[in-house]
DNA sequence: AACGACACGTGATTC
DNA sequence: TGAATCACGTGTCGT
């Protein structure tokens, strides 16, 4: 049949329509050129109705193809890879590509997952270091302070359990920050306090009130509160 | 021909043959049943060399869809969401999932940047708050205090570079810390302090010896040191 | 010449 | 029935 050949109205063929065709690749369903052509060639050719029917189906197996067509164009202008310039080829390197994707995706979800846990754990440290009750906040400068060393520690009861406490530290390793760091850990209620620089020494003298603590109890709890303070620190 | 149809020998077609490929996928691309039974049938038949000829390309031809079809099988089986059991159907899900890849890539990228800043910027904030200078390190105890109301300031020189400096204010806005903090702050050399709490009132006063600064410049270092802490705090 | 890739038309098959 | 999908063999083109 010569009818069939005009069908072959395509030169050149796959190394040039492709990039063309890809330019018009928006969804043109319609019938093509050779389509028309073969139509318009066989209408009035075949006067019997199977012809138009199968002419039908030829156009439709036609429309068929190049859905298929351009859907691999369309694959094959999303993949970057693409290894040969071929439908399996193309396919293959889709594979390729979206194995790859998943993999990356899958690495990228448990890198954050990764970020994720660090950030939250370093939350939380911080959450802690903020909330406790037991322990006091250490201030940062004295974090790094040597432990206090407590030369003298004097506990008397001056009625109506009120107390005049002093004691005697080293300056080089004991602070004004230091003491009240101690005294807020104890969490004693202060009337006054006293602190005195004396010849390399540091004396503190409070008056506080502690109804409900002897003062043996209140000596112990001051030794307590230097040797925390001194448990906090480094060194 | 009747050779012709020997090779239907498909049966309830690509509705169970799907399924039963997918699971020798493995690269069999070797010689199917239908070529060899296709071969043994026109080798005896044909006797001059283009009947061999033609077998080749028809075989060749053979396997060329059938690695076509394995691909897209393949395809099929790695792309999650498959509307139709259809191979164009299948390129065209394979294209969506493909750019939906790429587009969760991006946005996983995005929020990995988008974590990774905000973690440096925490640790960044962080690193300021442990290693200013100029700034004092203020424990997180009294970070979320309020401001710091000073009543009354009095700067009094004594003789000889020492000075006495008193203070009073509120005592629910202020506490012992407070005051050592903004003592340390302003950096003095401190002789002898005291802190009296009476009617609600915080009372500090102390010794020092500042022998390179008035009256004045001392007064205006104690406020800028009280301004500076309340600024650290969250108010 | 020979091979690989392709489109084509067609018969078969399923819904 | 009829539309949709498929595999098949074949002719064509480029390397």
């Amino acid at each position: 049949m010569e009818d069939e050949m005009e069908a072959y109205q395509y030169n050149s063929y796959w190394e040039t329509k492709r990039f063309l065709d890809n330019e018009e690749l928006n969804q043109s369903w319609g019938i093509n050129e050779a389509c028309v052509d073969l139509g318009s060639l066989t209408s009035p050719d075949g006067a019997e109705s199977s012809g138009a029917v199968v002419n039908k189906t030829v156009e439709n197996e036609r429309n068929r193809r190049k859905k298929m067509n351009d859907s691999i164009c369309r694959l094959r202008s999303i993949v970057p890879r693409i290894s040969k310039m071929d439908k399996a080829s193309t396919i293959r390197d889709a594979i390729d590509y979206v194995q790859e994707l998943q993999e990356q995706e899958r690495q990228l979800e448990g890198e954050i997952a990764e970020i994720q846990s660090q950030r939250a754990s370093e939350i939380s440290s911080s959450y802690e270091y903020n909330n406790c009750v037991n322990y006091p906040s250490l201030s940062p400068q004295t974090w790094n302070f040597p432990p206090i060393e407590l030369l003298e520690l004097n506990v008397q009861e001056i009625g109506d359990g009120n107390y005049i406490i002093s004691m005697t530290c080293n300056k080089k390793n004991c602070s004004m920050s230091s003491m009240c760091e101690v005294i807020d850990y104890i969490d004693l209620k202060i009337m006054t306090s006293n602190i005195t620089a004396v010849s390399g020494h540091i004396m503190f003298t409070l008056t506080v009130k502690a109804e409900e603590l002897t003062s043996l109890q209140l000596r112990e709890k001051i030794e307590t509160g230097i040797f925390m303070i001194n448990g906090l620190r480094r060194h």
